[in-house]
DNA sequence: GCCGTTTTCGGCCCGACTGTTTTCAGTCG
């Protein structure tokens, strides 16, 4: 099987840690980093760009000596430079750095003086007070690297999206209310709007003496204060959420909103351009020499790098920054375009409410349309729908839909892929629903290429419109099924078909990667709730900021159209 | 290791906080 960027990444990111470690060059270091991350962001699989015989140096970032490494890779499954630094340090020091105030510098240190390379030699020295008495040590460091080592186990790990949600609104809310507080916004990757975040960087705008520190470290949701200054402190919330609080003054909201937001890769690209035009851009605002000469908008600090305004979900350094430039960065897709739900469930199978409830909810959020979508019978756990239950709730929809105004329920069904690619119910059913869903929910252990044929063998099937969460991950609890996304995309066009996003906080499903490569391959997505009950029609804000994050304009969804006009939409010809 | 409308060599984003120090290195974001 063709390596997978993921698997580049991951060695190019050993190879740096190694270096770091070993004291290399920090800008080489750092080159490798970039590297990786572009590598895992890429739209397209580096084996098959070396399979096209593509230049890999014309990637940004990557010259000639990382194209040779990223080719050798793809062709060996091997990278020489990582292999011959691995003979020279134990690769476990990579685990080392990821525990909090151990930086390359100490984990050499570490490994140098006492020998040790992972976890648990760690462990044991600190608990014999080894490690306080190295030089640059001390009890307190030691007593971090206990405390991670013994509670946080593999690592603190990420938060999804909706649940740092729920725990830093409550937050914002308190810090709003805090006398001399003009301003309160989440940044970082909270507002860029990523499915999962490490922490939350909270900003504030204050007058200096302000009682805000204290009223965000005094708190009973907090476990833990990290640090604590007079403009920035860190606590752990007692969720295990690490939060953030910066206070800036308000003629640098700007700067500090942008700096705050990231990513890290964006502002170092801002940063850059500024050094060329002569500017010194930081937290606190744009400066010439001295003088400020902007930084109390994000739009003042794009303006004096010359860039319009980019959209947070949009600056990752993976493409925006030269979008801008030429004025073709995309209009995206605002939450208040969406006029409809296109996957949804109901007491027929495993929701939680039934038609006219569902119904009711959708209408009120002004919405035109909910597709209902129970599950097709091969889902035995749901109560999945036979033939017979579906042309019943059929019935039943139309009866209702001729008692609703300015709304309709969809006659739909989230139909089954079997193994072989055949759907769950017969044609002579699909053909009379408004809207054919279909989805894998079993046998995810297929080879890439037999798990390809089976979804592009449903999709053949003319009745058929959408490919419903199309890899099937679960955010850390289950990897995506293997399979060729080019190929899918390509054959949902060639067949007229479309995909979903998937607006569940665990799943978010497509990727903004994929998103991406469906909108430059012109696949026209849903952003689907798939809601089990009624306040679950509240994802689709998760599901917004995903299409967001995959560049998506309103154009390229179905569910931002007009009932009249979707439906044109889905006639398969 | 990358990169170039000042440069093919000499730069490479930048500031806050902590802990261990007596003025600063290391870490972090």
């Amino acid at each position: 099987m063709p390596v997978q960027n993921v698997e580049i990444a991951s060695m190019l990111t050993r190879l740096a840690d190694l270096l770091e470690i070993e004291g290399a060059n920090a800008f080489r270091v750092r080159a490798y980093r970039n590297a990786a991350q572009l590598v895992e962001g890429l739209p397209r699989s580096v084996a098959d760009m070396v399979a096209a015989g593509e230049e890999l140096s014309e990637l940004p970032g990557i010259g000639e000596a990382l194209a040779s490494k990223l080719k050798e890779i793809v062709e060996t499954g091997r990278l020489t430079a990582l292999e011959k630094e691995q003979k020279k340090l134990p690769p476990t020091l990579s685990e080392l750095l990821k525990i909090p105030s151990l930086g390359p510098k100490r984990v050499h240190q570490i490994y140098e003086t006492l020998q040790i390379s992972d976890r648990k030699e760690l462990e044991r020295a600190a608990r014999c007070g080894k490690i306080r008495a190295l030089p640059g040590f001390g009890e307190k460091t030691e007593g971090k690297v206990l405390e991670h080592l013994a509670h946080r186990g593999q690592g603190a790990g990420r938060t999804r999206l909706l649940v740092a949600e729920q725990l830093v609104e409550p937050v914002l809310d308190r810090l709003r209310a805090t006398r001399g507080v003009q301003r309160v916004v989440a940044a970082g990757s909270y507002r860029r709007r990523l499915e999962t975040v490490g922490d939350v960087d909270i900003l504030a705008i204050g007058r200096s003496g302000s009682p805000v520190m204290d009223r965000f470290v005094d708190h009973e949701d907090v476990a833990d204060v990290l640090s604590k200054g007079p403009t920035r402190s860190s606590v752990v919330l007692r969720a295990g959420l690490q939060v953030d609080l910066r206070v800036v003054p308000e003629e640098s909201y700007g700067a500090a909103l942008h700096y705050f937001t990231g990513s890290k890769a964006h502002n170092i690209a801002i940063r850059k351009r500024g050094v060329s035009a002569g500017l010194k851009i930081n937290e606190y605002g744009v400066f010439r020499g001295d003088k400020r000469v902007g930084g109390a908008t994000e739009e003042e600090v794009f303006g004096a790098v010359g860039l319009p305004y980019i959209e947070p979900e949009l600056r990752e350094n993976s493409g925006e920054m030269e979008a801008a430039e030429q004025a073709r960065l995309p209009k995206l897709v605002r939450l208040e375009n969406i006029r409809g739900d296109l996957q949804s469930h109901t007491t027929a199978t495993d929701g939680h409410f039934r038609l006219e409830a569902m119904a009711d909810a959708a209408r009120k959020r002004g919405y035109e349309y909910l597709a209902v979508t129970d599950h097709s019978q091969r889902v035995a756990m749901a109560h999945g729908l036979n033939a017979t239950r579906l042309k019943r709730q059929m019935r039943e929809i139309e009866k209702l839909n001729g008692r609703l105004r300015g709304f309709r329920l969809l006659k739909s069904i989230e139909v089954d892929i079997l193994d072989d690619g055949s759907l769950d119910l017969p044609d002579a059913v699909l053909k009379d629903l408004d809207l054919v869903v279909c989805a894998v929910h079993y046998r995810f252990n297929l080879s890439r290429e037999r798990q390809t044929e089976r979804i592009l063998r449903a999709l053949d099937n003319p009745h058929v419109h959408i490919l419903a969460h199309p890899t099937g991950r679960l955010i850390g609890e289950r990897d995506p099924y293997d399979v060729d996304m080019e190929r899918l995309l390509a054959g949902a066009r060639e067949r007229g078909c479309f995909m979903e996003i998937n607006a569940q906080p665990s799943r978010l499903d497509l990727t903004d990667v994929h998103c991406r490569l469906a909108r430059q391959q012109g696949v026209k997505l849903a952003i689907s709730t798939d809601a089990h009950g009624v306040t679950d029609l509240d994802y689709m804000r998760l599901g917004v900021g995903q299409a967001r994050r995959g560049w998506l304009e309103s154009g390229d969804i179905l569910n931002t159209r007009t009932w009249k006009d979707l439906r044109k939409l889905l006639k398969r010809d």
